[in-house]
DNA sequence: GCCTAATAGTTAGAGAACCGAATTATATCA
DNA sequence: TGATATAATTCGGTTCTCTAACTATTAGGC
């Protein structure tokens, strides 16, 4: 019935937005305030892209460069992540999870999940089949349409 | 395989926020600053329920009351929902689409949809499929958490 | 080797978005 | 009628993000 691109289209924009409030507004519930969602996805990054450039990750999380400054700053000033200039170029700066970062990103994506987790746990096998079957696809979509890449040199 | 909740609920914080992510962004790009997500989530909802109180778009969009309120305020100003009392409850607000609000939405609609399809159009049919009804079901459960509903009277 | 242009990041200032607390107006019920 | 509850708004303050301007470093042309 409805497979082609506008229908699917429309069901995206109608959910995707739906499913982002409940994540935010459960997070912050539950997580404290000191953790927002940019600074999650700034720790997620780094967790995979180690020694990443400010520019990296303003690009991934979709901030400009000044607010991911300060938004860095400010993890770095908690003890989260790490900024080191770069050794070959020294305009750039090296951002790395510190340990207690690792922790703290372990932790919070725990209670993320756990939320989640609830929040689906009434769905049957099959239904679960099929959300985890439709994102790998978006995911596969979205992320060939838009990827920032590591830092190139 | 990926059945339990916790690995849907992995898949759901890891996908949504990606997309989310191309959603603002495209969106800001090709239909001015005058219309944020929120902004548009509401007058969706207003095309859906019409003469909704302010409440019931509060909780759906998922903002507080005096946000909601100021936000409202911004669309009345600009022409594009009309807020009157309601005749049975006059503490209540009824609020819905003026026809330059219903023009706006189905344009800012059209826009993110295009840019929506195209970055779907890449998919097969089956993959479409699979999306749609991914969605289907993280629609139900995450709108029977957070159940505005129409307004009663 | 300089001097210009380009690049990475930070700082400064402004504006928008959001929330909690207090306020007003209306409705409900004892 | 008077006490309580509900719908919405206003107020004050915090946080977030942006653009513009600035600093530091690198790369290229002469």
């Amino acid at each position: 019935m409805t497979t082609d691109s506008e229908a699917c289209a429309r069901e995206v924009l109608d959910v995707v937005p739906l499913v982002m409030r409940t994540i935010r507004g459960e997070m912050r519930r539950h997580r404290g305030p000191e953790l927002g969602v940019p600074h999650f996805r700034v720790l997620a990054f780094l967790s995979q892209n180690p020694g990443a450039s400010l520019s990296a990750v303003a690009e991934y999380v979709g901030l400009r460069l000044p607010s991911m400054s300060t938004l860095v700053a400010g993890l770095v000033e908690r003890g989260l992540i790490a900024r080191c200039p770069s050794p070959t170029d020294r305009r750039r700066v090296s951002l790395a999870l510190t340990e207690r970062g690792e922790a703290r990103l372990s932790q919070a994506r725990q209670a993320a999940l756990a939320l989640l987790a609830q929040q689906l746990s009434a769905l049957s096998v099959q239904e679960r089949e099929q959300v985890v079957a439709g994102l790998a696809v978006l995911r596969a979509a979205f992320t060939s349409a838009a990827p920032p890449a590591a830092a190139p040199a």
